[in-house]
DNA sequence: GCATGATGCCTCGACGGTCTACCTATACAG
DNA sequence: CTGTATAGGTAGACCGTCGAGGCATCATGC
């Protein structure tokens, strides 16, 4: 019996994850992607196939905006920043995820 | 403007925490609901929708084995127990949410 | 000149977990 | 006899994620 194929995140978190990385300046998608790859210390890694649509999800929900320019290497990519909706979304989610997670954490440390 | 519909629980730890509960002893799957709802103080809860399929689902996994007894109130009731693999799989569990949880917490707590 | 890998954007189909909304039945209180 | 708590269950829909692709550009090595 192999390895029951765990994700590479945990389910709901991607939004907030995006949104956090774009809080820290102007980014293309697939800087995002190693921006969480990297700072996870590679524990978390976004498939391009959620990446995307993900980033498409947000933009059309006004969370984010997106403008291309010349990405380091020189070439154009599209830079995603965060709009004023998009800060109050991400409070709002790391809200709610400190208070899910401290409640899980409650569940698995409690000893009968 | 409305709540966003927030899900009752992180996505994915829903197995993970009927195994953890069920660590604990017998207990049967309304019980387990309301010990999951108790400890995380009512920030966590989980819908019969859930509950039940999960429950199958593990069962079928051979992570948990179940029999009929009498409950508290004197109703017959299906109770579940961990069976070796599930105690394992907890195991498992455990540490990929540690992992992972923490990650996201290193992302989170990240300042540009 | 040509192949390859890294960068960068994207789409599609399938899967699977969760939720909403139901159904059933029993015990007990009023 | 009616309502509520307890207990088990199913069906359908939704939606996020993944796997697997496609496309283009640029730098490097051969």
């Amino acid at each position: 019996m192999q390895e029951p194929r765990k994700s590479d995140l945990l389910q709901g978190t991607l939004d907030m994850l995006i949104l956090k990385i774009v809080q820290f300046g102007p980014i293309h998608g697939y800087g995002i992607a190693q921006r969480i790859q990297q700072i996870s210390k590679e524990a978390l890694q976004v498939q391009q196939g959620s990446l995307y649509p993900a980033l498409h999800r947000l933009e059309n929900k006004g969370l984010l905006a997106s403008d291309w320019r010349a990405s380091d290497s020189g070439r154009e990519a599209k830079f995603y920043t965060l709009t004023p909706q998009g800060r109050h979304q991400l409070e709002a989610e790391t809200a709610h995820w400190e208070r899910m997670s401290e409640a899980v954490g409650l569940i698995l440390r409690t000893v009968e």
